[in-house]
DNA sequence: ACTCAACGTTTACATTTGTCAACTCAAAAA
DNA sequence: TTTTTGAGTTGACAAATGTAAACGTTGAGT
């Protein structure tokens, strides 16, 4: 991966990058003066750390710039859904296959959700409850090693 | 933080040390040799690799080490759900408060979920409905900014 | 025209993470 | 007893991340 290379790396949002991601995805599109003073009301960062932080994220194709003025402006180059779509996926992949339901059980408990969030999630389950599956098997260890599995 | 801590650093776990941490769980306990073999049939890391990622993991306050003879037995410090919840509240809380509901939908959608997992989580979602806000602001400005959050 | 303030660019540096090779020791094998 | 081997320990190193100072350029104000 060269320097020239534009390639989007969606699946690798450091936790600094997100903070400022959030704020570009909300704000649609801001020039780094804002986004530094907006990011400077969350967190002490120095103006030098949040123009590194942009840079980055224009490198790894996650920002878009426009020369306007002497000024930049900065657009998302990704989709904040898809971005969030991307990450979260990434993380259950880490996950023993056999305890995902239950760490989204605990998360949605513990997550404030709106009305409609609840009903869009109730119509996706009662859809997928269709055609899910008894069991979901544990797929900690190595392919056919699942007979040595001692999930509980 | 001096090397002589034994703080527990769940909320820090790395994908490499994931995927030994899996073994770990499922297994409940195991020695080094077969933590490497077993690590070996799902990546290609040497066992140099491998052990210095289960000393970090020692470090870290995530495994246990209990000497056998000459070996070590490995058996995890934290519970393996607790960890999960930890890590997927962490990444949530990088998401717009006003699209994790979407996201979960997302996430849910994509996931393989056992009869008795969406069981589950229709039960915490009927629940949760009740007293769920009919709408959830998004946060991804400082304090006192909502105003200017363009979130559609 | 001169100076300063505002922006972007370069450098820098300590940590953390991914990856290993080399080294030490004692148990096991020859 | 000498050798081999399996386990754990050290030292290394590059890349990624968090943080930031210093520097260069140019438009705006004096």
């Amino acid at each position: 991966m060269d320097s020239t290379s534009t390639q989007t790396k969606i699946d690798d949002i450091t936790p600094a990058e997100w903070e400022l991601m959030r704020i570009v995805w909300t704000k649609g599109s801001v020039y780094s003066r804002e986004l530094i003073s907006l990011m400077q009301q969350k967190r002490d960062w120095s103006d030098s750390t949040i123009k590194t932080l942009l840079r980055r994220l224009v490198q790894k194709g996650l920002l878009n710039t426009e020369k306007e003025d002497r000024k930049f402006k900065y657009t998302a180059a990704v989709e904040e859904i898809k971005a969030m779509d991307v990450t979260a996926r990434q993380l259950f992949d880490h996950l023993c296959a056999m305890k995902r339901g239950q760490t989204l059980v605990n998360l949605i408990d513990h997550l404030e959700l709106s009305q409609s969030d609840i009903e869009s999630l109730q119509a996706v389950l009662t859809e997928k409850k269709k055609t899910a599956p008894e069991t979901v098997k544990c797929d900690c260890l190595p392919e056919g090693m699942d007979e040595t599995c001692d999930c509980n």
